[in-house]
RNA sequence: UGGGGCGUAGCCAAGCGGUAAGGCAGCGGUUUUUGGUACCGCCAUUCCCAGGUUCGAAUCCUGGCGCCCCAA
């Protein structure tokens, strides 16, 4: 089978590439060339950029397949970063691995596998693609402290059928790792990628800045009762559900306090107790169904950020307004912008993103 | 300028003659392809200042300085 495997130039996808070559396939590489690689390239960690371009040519001539690199710059700062930053100035937190993932990787690649004549993308995610009565389904890794299903829940059901996973059915990072030596990879022992890729030094606020600066600018730290507490030096810092980099504005008294809500339009911080914070029940768009389109309630279980255990919930598709209501079992904290993504064991049913609900801001009364 | 109380880290604060608790903030790290949460670590050679007593002083004494309260 003709092949396109996405090469990040990091240990996952090239073990990827170097497996289904071994297996016999036509094996053809492609890198994304995504940022600043004048910058970027003494960063650990990161990838597409810079020395990982590098990497993947390097792996790709070991197994001496064909390898592209495709220039995305201009597309990733437009869907991505700027959405990132966008993000942020609405007052959401954004989760820019998942638009990556939605707008960029599996998009263009899947142009780029069908202009080559490929049968199938293949990547280095840690999710499993198992074919059901029904079709494709997208399960979670069988390592669950890998699995990487709730980045992806926007792929396609037509993405995901061209799509093939060999990782997920490894146990752990490790062995894959061995499977790099195997295979003569150089970069097995390459670290893992983390942090957003695409900012320098963990400082993800002078990015925001420098695209929409009043995502940065000063504000006051209110109390859900309308107390002004103190300020801040922009809501780009906050998520909702946050507890530190309040300074003196983290607790009342003995209690501690944690970002309830952000306010952009009067760059508000709203801060309440712990308790203050759960909602029952959470509103989400762009929603993206791995199953046909649910007409009845679905009992589920949700994600409403990457590393948390499913939680129990039931989810009301609203195909009007292409909108769905997740009520929880048990209320959370849910921070808009975020992902939320519903599985039914280790099956991803679908997802979309958290919208913000009207709650603290409006009970002060202030921001009616 | 009568009486009373208090000055210990950015903030709160223990300590009461034996060699500076704790909490918060802050900083660093772990976890992790986002943020946050959680967890771990670091954080006063010095106690408002100057003398004195003592083997030994944040602790006792004297004098300053600075706050607060009561009296009105």
């Amino acid at each position: 089978m003709k092949i396109l495997v996405a090469m990040s130039g990091g240990v996952d996808s090239s073990v990827v590439a170097g497996l289904l070559k071994e297996a016999g396939h036509e094996v053809i590489g492609a890198t994304l060339q995504l940022y600043d690689h004048g910058a970027a390239v003494q960063k650990k960690g990161a990838c597409c950029a810079g020395q990982d371009i590098h990497d993947a040519r390097d792996v790709a001539d070991r197994l001496d397949i064909p390898h592209y690199v495709l220039d995305r710059e201009s597309r990733f700062r437009q869907a991505v970063i700027e959405d990132f930053a966008d993000a942020y100035a609405r007052g959401e937190t954004p989760v820019p691995c998942i638009r990556c993932n939605q707008t960029v990787k599996f998009h263009d690649l899947f142009g780029l596998a069908k202009d080559l004549g490929a049968e199938a993308l293949a990547t280095g995610h840690y999710v499993r693609r198992v074919d059901g009565p029904d079709g494709p389904e997208l399960r979670r890794a069988a390592d669950p402290a890998r699995d990487q299903s709730y980045f992806l829940f926007a792929t396609t059901p037509a993405q995901l059928a061209f799509s093939h996973f060999p990782l997920g059915d490894y146990a752990s990072k490790a062995e894959v790792r061995a499977q790099a030596v195997r295979l003569g990879l150089a970069v097995a022992e390459k670290p893992d990628s983390q942090d957003i890729c695409f900012v320098p030094r963990g400082n993800y606020h002078d990015v925001v800045g420098a695209i929409r600066p009043e995502a940065v600018q000063p504000g006051t730290i209110e109390h859900i009762d309308g107390r002004v507490l103190g300020t801040h030096q922009g809501i780009a810092r906050f998520t909702v559900g946050q507890g530190r980099g309040l300074g003196q504005a983290s607790r009342d008294g003995e209690e501690p306090l944690y970002v309830s809500a952000l306010d952009a339009p009067r760059r508000r911080v709203v801060v309440g107790p712990r308790g203050s914070l759960t909602v029952p029940d959470i509103l989400v768009g762009e929603v993206n169904w791995l199953i046909d389109a649910p007409k009845a309630p679905v009992e589920c279980q949700v994600k409403l950020r990457a590393r948390e255990m499913p939680q129990p919930a039931t989810a009301i598709w609203d195909a009007s307004s292409a909108t769905m209501r997740v009520l929880l079992r048990t209320p959370a904290i849910a921070a808009p912008g975020q992902g939320c993504v519903l599985y039914d064991g280790d099956r991803v049913l679908g997802g979309g993103f958290i919208r913000s609900m009207a709650r603290a801001v409006d009970s002060s009364g202030k921001a009616a």
